[in-house]
DNA sequence: AAGGCGGGGAC
DNA sequence: GTCCCAGCCTT
């Protein structure tokens, strides 16, 4: 625990923030409804993720699936389609999951307090308290990554944010600061401040409504806090796709879980600890495939890209080939590989490095 | 408690 | 290059 001194409750810190929110608030679809599924939709599809980024796939969403039902009622890949590009596509899972569980046994009606709503898959702690606060004005604080911020900023907590243990500190902290009259707009305003105001870099602290109470502003901590361990370095992997051609197809594979981009489609894949895969270890897996490589169109000159993620850079080396006939179905079922047509590609949930490979190609 | 899981934008 | 984003799940 931290000294006593920084922890009590200012009693001008959510009247600040009140008084700071309808002043500075974004104009945001999601803040214009109050029904439980949109909401959670848009709470979903933030997780981890940027207001810009996101707004474009929660109109897209709410535009094919309007309710609980239609979302419910879709095919998996479709719903995994429209979140191609967004990243964390466990969301997309959990989400279709936890649509067809509202409908099947909550009547389509949303649970409507924090601790059902908890039980829900995909649903945590942050939000179970969004959708419980905004939806049904229960007073329960939401901890996202901007409310860590501003909290340890102002009531200077240096108590390390990526460490589950500080969590209780926090919270505890926001229950005492989230007034009963108005706890959506006490969760909307600390959320926006810190995304607009009191930023990671270059906060505006000149401007802040908080200035005077702000512990990092005053003891010229800003930069200091909060404090965040590293994450660790992410690991290289060498990929070496192989895009098998026959005719007016391209064979694809449906990624398995444990790894990345589960649920996702890319192409017949060999992994390697070293960038180089040799001419024959190249043909030793198309054969492992069950593919004949026609003999006049062996390949094409190859194709190199890198892709970063949080915790892995991806290098993949794209390998045209065609094959002399089409894969045994035998060897379709060994390695999950099937055949599509342009269109069918087209409507296939993908990697984004896949889709921007297949950008490039358009003979695919 | 620690690790896995995306992609993009700001600096 | 680094950091972080309206986090969650599994082990």
């Amino acid at each position: 625990m931290t000294s006593s001194s920084n922890t009590v409750a200012h009693p001008y810190f959510a009247g600040a923030l009140l008084e700071w929110y309808p002043r500075h608030r974004r104009d945001l679809p999601w803040r214009h409804t109050r029904d439980p599924y949109a909401i959670w939709l848009s709470e979903v599809i933030l997780q981890q993720t940027r207001v810009k980024q996101g707004l474009p796939y929660y109109l897209t969403y709410l535009k094919a699936y309007p309710t609980v039902q239609e979302l419910a009622a879709a095919p998996a890949d479709e719903v995994l389609r429209y979140w191609q590009g967004l990243g964390y596509y466990s969301r997309a899972r959990n989400m279709h999951h936890t649509a067809q569980q509202v409908v099947s046994e909550y009547g389509g009606h949303f649970p409507t307090t924090y601790t059902e709503l908890l039980k829900l898959r995909g649903v945590g702690q942050y939000t179970a308290a969004a959708i419980a606060s905004f939806a049904f004005d229960e007073k329960v604080a939401v901890l996202d990554g901007n409310v860590f911020r501003v909290l340890s900023r102002v009531f200077g907590l240096t108590q390390d944010i990526a460490a589950p243990a500080s969590r209780r500190v926090f919270q505890i902290l926001a229950d005492q600061l989230i007034p009963a009259s108005a706890p959506a707009e006490f969760n909307q305003a600390i959320m926006e401040f810190g995304a607009i105001q009191c930023t990671p870099v270059n906060p505006d602290c000149l401007f802040c409504p908080l200035q005077s109470q702000c512990y990092a502003f005053q003891h010229g901590m800003v930069n200091e806090l909060p404090v965040k361990s590293k994450a660790k370095a992410a690991r290289t992997r060498y990929f070496h796709y192989l895009v098998l051609r026959h005719a007016n197809t391209v064979y694809m594979r449906k990624r398995g879980p444990k790894d990345i981009w589960e649920g996702l489609y890319d192409f017949a894949l060999t992994e390697t600890d070293a960038p180089e895969l040799s001419a024959t270890e190249l043909l030793d897996v198309v054969e492992a495939v069950g593919g004949q490589v026609a003999t006049d169109r062996v390949e094409e000159p190859i194709q190199a890209m890198r892709h970063i993620l949080s915790h892995q850079k991806v290098e993949a080396k794209f390998h045209s080939i065609w094959l002399q006939q089409p894969l045994p179905a035998a060897a379709l079922t060994t390695s999950g590989l099937a055949a599509f047509t342009a269109d069918q590609v087209e409507n296939l949930p993908k990697p984004i490095m896949i889709a921007n490979y297949i950008d490039k190609n358009p003979s695919i």
